[in-house]
DNA sequence: CTATATTTGACATTAACTGTCAAGTCAATT
DNA sequence: AATTGACTTGACAGTTAATGTCAAATATAG
């Protein structure tokens, strides 16, 4: 199972990019985007969508596996980590189908 | 659909319980107490605990209705929102299959 | 009106997150 | 071994977010 950092990793080795191209196109320091392809800081949306462009990765996808994994490490140590699953589908579902929000 | 404060409130009128009684009991400020029925702050999960006792809720319920709700919000505004679940799920279970962590 | 329950907001404290930078490691090359 | 280039690491400062405390404001009941 990738994580973000190595599917972000993966994919600029396979282009042959370096960090510093990379992190000049993402406009951050070259420390953060080293540092989020070992998964020791997080990108923020604007960062993903910027390395998706350069990575040639599809946006939607990448923010997908951004957002799980954000919400599987939340959870894993949980006994009920499913059940909580299962019941946040059925709040966003609820909320999706109910009007306005704050 | 009942949040977490509601259930918290709803549970405590029930039994005819006050603030300032369920707060001493949890070793918290009453305020805080109360910003926590109308959502306006998020219990920890010590709080939590202490709420289940005091107002004889299942202490893991109580514990799946917060978490989910914490994550249905946390996404509920994403097209993808019931993907990400799908994927969270994957990981979740990739995770617990998988030994140690950090 | 007054007494009790709850809400609200200002405030201070603390923790978490961010970005920047310089020094450090590591591997390959000369 | 010294140099070079790519990447890593940790200290630091600045900013934002979360937390608790308290007193004043509202509301509700009697």
């Amino acid at each position: 199972m990738e994580t973000i950092g190595e599917i972000l990793r993966n994919r600029r080795q396979t282009l042959g990019l370096l960090l510093r191209q990379v992190s000049a196109y993402v406009d951050i320091d070259q420390a953060i985007l080293s540092k989020i392809e070992r998964g020791e800081r997080k990108p923020t949306k604007e960062m993903l969508n910027k390395l998706a462009e350069i990575l040639k990765l599809d946006k939607d996808e990448l923010l997908v596996q951004f957002m799980s994994e954000k919400i599987a490490y939340e959870i894993a140590d949980q006994e009920c980590a499913n059940k909580v699953l299962k019941v946040a589908e059925r709040k966003v579902n609820y909320l999706k189908s109910h009007p306005i929000k704050n």
